[in-house]
DNA sequence: GCATATAGTTTGTGCGACAACTCATCTGGG
DNA sequence: CCCAGATGAGTTGTCGCACAAACTATATGC
């Protein structure tokens, strides 16, 4: 079993060792799993629902900005786009001061279908996380939410910053 | 900005609602990328990685349950442990109970490659985690892996058993 | 012994990511 | 005013990967 290594450590008997990455893959293919058959005919599924949220709460100025803060390639950016645009959930805005620059802005339709998508959603979440009380459910959340935005301080992009002022203290 | 639905709660201000997948994404593409370059030259880094730690440590009988474990399907499972085999990390046992199943098992190199490796990604893991203070890295490791032992629960799978009976209480 | 199920592999297809290129526009230097 | 370079966006081509559908081989049950 070759028990050498960092394995036993005094501190407790957790052992979590190698399987941090595992634990990662297994909540995220489950929450893909779980949401995707909740949007329906909503295009490219988590995806598009991660854009339409970020065009709707993120209020990014440019695409390119929104790709970002979406870690997703501009050029990929641009097919997502095209597709939510073509089922009507967002549209692209000339920027007159900038005509390079496109803003993507939420249609009437975009706002009520992720009104309608977000409790949802976040039902599902919470069945995902039913394996904690409701407590350890909000303390995780909150961890993970620290997490990402930690780790979005040290790579270059921005973000984060909007959900971050919002916070009690 | 359809300020209906169940935006503002009783509880906290905390508003973390639809960037759950967010978090979940950021997290993990920071994973791979803190992770990959660790990793060098073994084949297909961190899904190589992940096969390699539960050969060593999950002990799974046969290939078809090493993938059920890990997600992954069959037919990819063949070329990646293909692959690993090729670089001499594991090899195909055969079962004389069952002619048809093969057993992965680690090689001395690959046993002692892991080893390796595994202290190197613990630290990469940590420094993910830098954005919380070392309790509350401890708790954010404990929660997940209750999160992610609870998704397995439910779906089919087995897995985690195997580190659930390993915990303290 | 035949039907059916299961472990593993092979092959083919389609989608998604990324690189390289193009186009349009902005910005600064002369 | 014009030119060079930078930047936002879109287009095209290529590659790798995941998945479905075959196929081989063994096992098991009637």
């Amino acid at each position: 079993m070759s028990g050498t290594g960092s394995r036993q450590r005094a501190d407790a008997g957790v052992r979590t060792e190698g399987d941090f990455g595992w634990h990662l893959g297994v909540l995220l293919a489950a929450y893909h799993g779980s949401v995707s058959p909740l949007l329906g005919e909503l295009p490219h599924t988590t995806r598009g629902y991660q854009i339409l949220s970020a065009v709707v709460h993120g209020d990014q100025p440019t695409q390119a900005a929104l790709a970002a803060h979406l870690s997703i390639d501009r050029t990929v950016m641009t097919y997502l786009i095209d597709d939510l645009a073509k089922a009507g959930l967002v549209e692209r805005q000339l920027n007159p001061a900038d005509r390079r620059a496109r803003k993507i802005v939420v249609t009437e339709l975009g706002a009520r279908t992720l009104a309608d998508l977000e409790d949802r959603v976040r039902e599902a979440e919470e069945t995902l996380l039913a394996g904690l009380d409701e407590e350890r459910r909000a303390t995780f959340r909150d961890l993970l939410r620290h997490v990402a935005c930690g780790i979005r301080r040290i790579e270059p992009v921005d973000a984060c910053t909007a959900a971050e002022h919002l916070l009690p203290g």
